[in-house]
DNA sequence: TCCTAAGCGAGACGGTACGTCTTGTCTTCCA
DNA sequence: TGGAAGACAAGACGTACCGTCTCGCTTAGGA
């Protein structure tokens, strides 16, 4: 049992070897240039260990990324539920936008097309469920009647938060990540609040 | 130059052929599973014919968009002035979303990342170049004090425009075009012309 | 070690295969009409594969080569020593004359020049080389004067002994081979012996 | 009829030209590596041209030598009967050394097998054809009783040549003309005379 | 002087082989 | 059992020649 363990410990390294690896030289020249064997030499490892543990060049991508994104996603989830609405300091996006700032070089490869052939659409995706399930349970929650359905507000607010990201990476962070955070809202809430069919004191997001 | 004009039509229908064959396949089985020879077998062209004109299967792709798109370019050039400002069924957005649903296939493929490695990219930073001169001059014209820059809202008006789309098309048109054009607007316009310092009276767009 | 074993018996097998099969080939096609592809199709392997093991078709041809020749040596170096000398059933022109109406076929071609640009001539110089050492250590042994350089000695030799073959193998060994063998004998040791300046009673070769 | 003429003669230049260019190629990359592009293009001519009078590379070649030879057969038919029997200055054999000589670098091409696949063996075939008819001739007019077929004595004879020759040239003319003729001459005419049945007085050749 | 046929250039095209690269599978061994 | 090493098949890639073809220009002769 105490050899399983360690085992498993084992397992874990190489996997985060090669996930690290994949990271770097994604940076280096971007997902499609990258090679199963450029991976597993710089991790020091045998390409047939890859395929031990990853079908995929694929596979091992969805897998890095979610290390890297438990941990913003851990930020949100842990943070005090006041701090989740309205405009402030503290709230998701501006972790998010904070999040981006600290990891530049790897958001502008994922928003980009670079990633790979749909990584920008996955995490659109994710962002536009996320807002989604929000938007349906503010509208039910205040029994509004919305002139549009949540999942295209939902859908276009993924889209708008993230050509904002794209924007503000590309164009070397012009502003402090308070005031982008601003302009965003600034720019798309009050399309969506009425669109929702939410008055004006109530856009707490 | 005669003869110069009918290698030129051979020339020109070689390459018809190919961008009509890649076309056909990507619709078939997406931009990363065609295969150089798939475009030739299906072009009726032996596979060195594609280099004699070619560098690229991205170099092909780019070549047969901008017919597709030359298309779209055109029909918006020629319509009359008064229809390119305000809210109407013949504005260009209307138009774009009318093209979209006339393409549906193919714009599902470019928008998403399935067209190629920025394939999606490329279209957003043309809408934003587009975008940004048409914010610009409104500002200039106008005089107004904008919050914020107009390549921003450009960016901005582009990502929002492009996820509508995305929306749209991915559930199946659920709405007549003119419907989810008066949507788009709704959800954007309020939030640009404010931050572009613009009257209500002015949103002439 | 005992992998390693077992991983150069695969190799082993693998090169073998190819070798029989370029040689298959060659004599159905002539070398330059062999392909690499007929190559390792006819050896049951992958286009691939060849390249795993030899850089050219020029390459694998040489290893062939040493293949069949190595058997050719062996039973020279093999025989006592004084079977070496002078005329006799056993000698090694005797074993070189048997060997070729043995492998007539690879003879033909390698001697001519179909085997590949520069065969006949790499057998040739082997050939050439071979008898300079023996010419050159007679003449230091006997010390006689010779007129012409033990090297145009051997080159004649060698060229001498393959026109003999040529014509041997070419009109379908009309003689048997100590006839044959004979025949050679008498038409060139009495000039390169003179030439070497060895008496008729020294010519033991 | 005099267009004919005239056509012809631009023809003859054109073919000319071609031979030229292939000449000089070989001498400077070996007949396998020239291109026939390379040729038309140091010909200065179009690639189809090559085929409006050649199908090949091999047919081009062929006739390009006979355009050298044609000058060493000239001067061996126009010489006095008298000069081409024995061992003299000014016989046959001399002749072709000093050809060879004059056209080295030509010659140590084409008698090694970088010429072509089979050209070495056209010459050494044309050689011992030439040498059988002389040597069969010689039988039958003094009615010797030959211990072995002059076709193989003539084969011999053009095999001893070529070796010959090939040390000559490969080792820089070692040797004036008139001696290297002479150690030919004394390494092989007592052999081939004997084998023919000839007597010591009789080897005028 | 025209005109006309041949020589020739330009270059598109199909086809075949080449050598390289990457992927994924498999087998054998070692720690 | 995890991992290293590496042979192998499969198949796409981009390149290099080849030989064929079509078209149009040029030019020198004969009308």
């Amino acid at each position: 049992m105490k050899r399983q363990r360690r085992e498993d410990r084992r397992v874990a390294r190489t996997k985060r070897q090669l996930r690290d690896a994949l990271m770097e030289l994604i940076l280096e020249k971007g997902y499609d240039g990258v090679t199963i064997e450029d991976v597993t030499e710089r991790a020091d490892l045998g390409r047939t260990t890859f395929y031990l543990h990853y079908k995929d060049k694929e596979e091992l991508l969805i897998s890095s990324l979610e290390a890297v994104f438990d941990e913003l996603a851990a930020q949100i989830m842990s943070m005090p539920q006041e701090w989740r609405l309205g405009e402030n300091d503290h709230g998701p996006i501006s972790v998010v936008f904070q999040h981006a700032a600290e990891n530049a070089t790897l958001y502008r490869i994922l928003l980009r097309g670079q990633g790979s052939v749909a990584l920008a659409d996955r995490v659109r995706d994710y962002v536009t469920e996320r807002a989604q399930v929000f938007f349906s349970s503010l509208v039910a929650e205040l029994q509004t009647t919305p002139e549009i359905p949540p999942s295209l507000a939902a859908n276009y607010y993924a889209g708008s938060l993230m050509s904002m990201l794209i924007w503000w990476l590309e164009n070397d962070m012009p502003y402090p990540t308070q005031k982008i955070v601003h302009h965003f809202r600034a720019l798309c809430i009050g399309g969506i609040a009425s669109a929702l069919g939410l008055s004006a004191a109530q856009m707490k997001f």
